[in-house]
DNA sequence: GGGTAAACGTACTGTAGGTACGTATGCGCT
DNA sequence: AGCGCATACGTACCTACAGTACGTTTACCC
């Protein structure tokens, strides 16, 4: 049975082409994120695209295909942000800062992106988290690995020094998200301190 | 309209008692993320225990007190091992190495239940994460705040710093559960590296 | 011995992910 | 030009699960 309503009927429409596309439905992913936080769900999602949910199974396969799309966004943007404020620097104390401070921000910039793919509600949420910092960890641990091997130490470290670093990122930022008394570049300067000069701190002359 | 079925009928149990208490909910749900991995329901949770879902609800309060519960007993476990690991250490790259690979090893003692608690499918994952690692970080940011006023160094950094180890180890174990090749102490000494010596590694002579 | 409160199971509701099916439209083929 | 087929989409449904209202049984206590 088939119930007639008042909205549009359903056919292919004008012009023979889709009426949304993949990155039309990650659009509006995220700004039903946004505005209605992680726990959107895909019905929410397609009525915001002006589709129905089946479309968003054909464009992108399931809650956790978006999810994981999403993810690669994010990373996405977080690596170019990274790269962009890095570019041409020599390595160092002040490239690791601006490196922290460009995740930070960008991570900021996205909050609820941040928190939907960090926290989401799929199936598979460590597998996810996990494919999130894989993304950004590969040109990090190429970029360790061969800055290690330059300096005459050993390279193997650099896979898990990425992860570690990642992930210390990660958590980081989801605590600070809920701090209000720390900006972006203090917390990237705490940060680096750790990271640069590790725990190892001579006591002070 | 009340079915009468073959199984117990409903009332009070014997001895005027509750059947399971707090405790035996969470031991059951244990048992079951552990049998049936991280996406069980509360239904076969309360089959696991013996009970209904009701009672799931009068002892722990619903889908998300159970998973901070839960938090709250990885917590634990990750906290005594560690505390009994550095006992009678001093502040030092070793006791360090021994802070790293206890709290491994107790991951990895618990590999389901840390799947649960930091990928879950609640309604508020961040967060939960987040209370996850405060409880870890609570006393590690009071260690540390405590060493880095006794050395004459800025104690403030210690709250930030406690989330970026803590973080640093959660993704670590993330990533160290899907390989094979390495040790928990093989990664101990990766990670102390970094959190001792800092990435400024002097060149070797 | 009767009333009351504790304890629990049954059965329901609401919601969200996922899917089967029917219908409208455009393109190609004859 | 007209007919068929593939494409694109919406409607309506199924299933699973979190959360809850209600009735029933048992023990305790006066």
């Amino acid at each position: 049975m088939v119930t007639v309503s008042s909205r549009r009927r359903p056919g292919r429409p004008a012009g023979g082409k889709q009426v949304v596309d993949r990155e039309l439905v990650l659009d509006a992913a995220e700004r039903s994120i946004r505005r209605d936080g992680p726990l959107v769900s895909l019905e929410a999602i397609a009525l915001e695209a002006g589709v129905t949910k089946p479309v968003i199974y054909a464009r992108i396969g399931g809650r956790t295909e978006l999810s994981n799309a999403l993810s690669a966004r994010l990373a996405d943007r977080i690596v170019q942000s990274v790269l962009s404020a890095i570019a041409d620097q020599p390595v160092g104390r002040s490239a690791l800062v601006l490196f922290l401070a460009a995740n930070l921000e960008t991570v900021a910039a996205n909050r609820e992106l941040f928190l939907y793919v960090t926290g989401g509600s799929s199936d598979d949420s460590p597998q996810r988290s996990l494919y999130l910092a894989s993304q950004s960890a590969a040109p990090l641990a190429a970029q360790l690995s061969q800055w290690r091997a330059d300096t005459g130490h050993n390279p193997a470290v650099g896979e898990a020094w990425s992860y570690a670093i990642i992930g210390m990122l990660q958590l980081t930022s989801l605590w600070w998200l809920n701090q209000v008394e720390l900006t972006a570049q203090g917390l990237a300067e705490q940060l680096a301190e750790l990271l640069w000069s590790g725990l190892r701190t001579p006591p002070v002359a």
